[in-house]
DNA sequence: ATCAACAACGAACATTTGTTAGTTTGATAG
DNA sequence: CTATCAAACTAACAAATGTTCGTTGTTGAT
């Protein structure tokens, strides 16, 4: 039963690395099949659908979210700290997890019908929780008195891109990235 | 002749909004077809095939950027004074042509083999000219000293979501949004 | 040695896809 | 009225898709 999950999750890492390389739709079962190393009938003894992978990536990254929001609302410190934290967690996921953050944030609306209105749902929920730790920052004069809706998305997806840019060795280093995306997000919403 | 190419410019249209709200292989000739209002065979009396849009959406949007760039270029001012004038233009891009500028964003990667190259090279020089801006303004002491490539895809991903994200009257007005996310990664970017 | 459970396979399926061919319609110019 | 021509239609195509079925090894416990 060990090397059924095993099995199971070698096709969900190699479904989400092509997904975020020819996304949902232009990646066949024969294509993950073959990267997998079997034939595409043969992916049917582990998962249930090409649908039931996508909605595996995709929850997972969004559970991952909420738990990761939870936590960061207990934390002690001030505002701006809290939101450090939270944007140096997200880059450091986009950079160990990236395909699947990638298939999250691309693919998510091939999802189906109840699927689909249960990743939205849970998605503003995050982004509610994040908004108001912004409001609350603003509220107590760390930030700058911007529309809270506009700097929670300048932020997001402003992180967004970095799986889809960085390399690791072409010039820039993991470190650097972080240090830079948040000088420049965590000034720009600060106050003077 | 007037009414072959506006049928055709309507046919451009609509793909653009199907593209990006299902994807470009979420989206098939029937569906499309069936937007405009006719048949999926009767609109290869306007188009030479389905990838023939899409190119057609992708490098006018690359296109757009490469000229807008060339302009910006050559105006006199300080390079903060560039990079807001570009920043702005992007924005207003985005409210504008916001469907074909997604799916320029999102499904280039279905292009076809020497397009797809060509599409790739194009963005690289848009790429260019941008980071170069940055750098300017660095040397020049305009700007933070970050490195210029995270700067670059923190601001260009940054303004990447206002068209998912943004609806008319809905809280937040089109200039609000502007001046926020210009505050932002203006402030941000901008020397203490 | 036997049995059961599992995991891989080849073949086939019903659909859907983009696209082509041939035909009909409808407006316009002579 | 008729010839013309673009643009719409119906029908069909071959290819690709996700998935199912029945079979065949393979493994581990009895």
């Amino acid at each position: 039963m060990n090397k059924k999950l095993n099995k199971r999750q070698i096709i969900l890492d190699e479904a989400a690395k092509l997904f975020k390389l020819k996304g949902f739709g232009g990646t066949s079962m024969r294509d993950l099949a073959g990267e997998v190393g079997m034939e595409a009938a043969s992916m049917y003894n582990h998962i249930k659908s090409k649908d039931e992978i996508l909605e595996h990536l995709c929850f997972h990254v969004s559970n991952t979210y909420i738990a990761q929001l939870a936590e960061v609302e207990q934390m002690p410190g001030s505002n701006g700290d809290k939101l450090k934290e939270l944007l140096r967690w997200h880059i450091n996921l986009m950079l160990e997890d990236g395909a699947a953050v990638s298939v999250a944030n691309n693919d998510w609306k091939y999802l189906t019908d109840s699927k689909l209105e249960q990743f939205k749902a849970a998605r503003k929920q995050y982004e509610k929780g994040f908004a108001a730790l912004i409001e609350n920052g603003i509220a107590a004069g760390e930030f700058r008195p911007v529309n809270a809706s506009v700097a929670l998305f300048t932020i997001l997806s402003a992180v967004r891109w970095v799986e889809l840019w960085y390399r690791p060795g072409r010039g820039v280093t993991a470190q650097e990235l972080e240090e830079d995306i948040m000088a420049i997000l965590l000034n720009g919403l600060a106050k003077n």
